[in-house]
DNA sequence: CTATATTGTGAACAGTGAATCACAATTCTT
DNA sequence: AAGAATTGTGATTCACTGTTCACAATATAG
């Protein structure tokens, strides 16, 4: 059967997200020229016509997941100016965001991404360290606005932040499942704040 | 050039020693039987003298690194009998493990190690409890000679704990050597204490 | 020292997956 | 509606990698 022919925009956001949810599903190894075009419903070769190759591709699931990112930030920063709530909206969103797309954390610690190309390596850092620096400036807001103690480093707390998820979200992946991750944040969030929060601030 | 004739067993250990090494410099899913065979000096077809094939050799890799975890801990058991120190001194030998072997956090997180072995994820799944059990157990020793608090699941702490030096390894992994990985963990150490320590303790 | 088992070697095989290309079908323009 | 541009298809090529096998070299036993 022939596939109907669609514009190149939205075939690559197609592709995009069949790259994405092929990687959740079976990692980053097991990402294939033939298992995306499968999915979107084309042939192999079509897809050469909305891509220049597999790694173009690659940088397209890179690209979505930096505005992802990003947009998590954005949206926790207009819903609330307390950093603790940000914080914590934030954390719930990313826990959303990586138990429904569990190859998130595939892409960011698989080395499949990037071997053999430095310069997407730099990329994840990039990425990476874009995304920490927004959380540590919540975190240097709050310090300033006193609801978060003077003597943690906003860049350790922000490691710290990351660290209460990813290990988590990892542990999901290896138990497919078994790991509740949502259940474990919110358990792990006040001990969190007991962390860095100044005490004459209660936090439900 | 001629190999000297080695006897199976210690070209075991040098050809996983190989792969482990590999992974470290370039990630799991740059590891060939080619790659671990010149590491070793032999010829390809030489290793399957010693391994029935590369799934045989992931095998010991994953049995090599399981064997370190569970050092790590019962050495931190010998040398004391307080739950804090326990975890402070673990802490360290991770760090410590991890800054040195980079690789480690690959074979945890990388799906090229188990993309279409069910079984093996489950084996690293396996690994990682267990590990984690450990460090549960020492928690809830802290918790009944009253060092720790009981009001964090032992669980919640345990994976906080693994969050404090993960992502800090993958950042050092990301940004090759950018990210002091020890440094990191010397700071969060006290902010975690916070978290967890009963306030009539203090800790320098 | 000789026989035997063990280990190493090179060549060849097979499967996989990315990429290319000429050609066909479809959509868009005018 | 006719021509041009775009998109889809199937066949094919190419490189890579795991694996096997007959044979050679080396260590070990008796």
């Amino acid at each position: 059967m022939r596939a109907r022919k669609t514009e190149t925009e939205l075939r690559q956001e197609q592709i995009v997200a069949a790259a994405l949810d092929m990687i959740s599903a079976e990692g980053v190894h097991a990402l294939s020229i033939v298992g995306i075009a499968e999915r979107v419903g084309i042939v192999p070769s079509a897809l050469y016509r909305h891509f220049k190759g597999k790694d173009d591709v690659l940088d397209g699931v890179l690209a979505l997941l930096e505005r992802r990112l990003l947009r998590n930030v954005t949206q926790v920063r207009k819903q609330t100016p307390d950093a603790l709530s940000r914080l914590r909206l934030l954390l719930m969103k990313q826990a959303q965001m990586l138990s429904e797309n569990r190859g998130i954390p595939h892409i960011v610690f698989s080395d499949g991404i990037y071997t053999g190309h430095p310069e997407r390596k730099a990329k994840v850092a990039e990425i990476m360290q874009s995304h920490l620096s927004r959380i540590q400036k919540i975190i240097e807001e709050g310090q300033q606005k006193g609801a978060i103690r003077e003597d943690v480093a906003p860049t350790t707390a922000s490691v710290m932040f990351l660290g209460m998820i990813l290990p988590a979200a990892v542990l999901g992946n290896l138990t497919e499942g078994g790991f509740d991750l949502i259940a474990h944040v919110e358990k792990a969030w006040p001990v969190f704040v007991r962390c860095i929060a100044t005490n004459n601030k209660s936090q439900s």
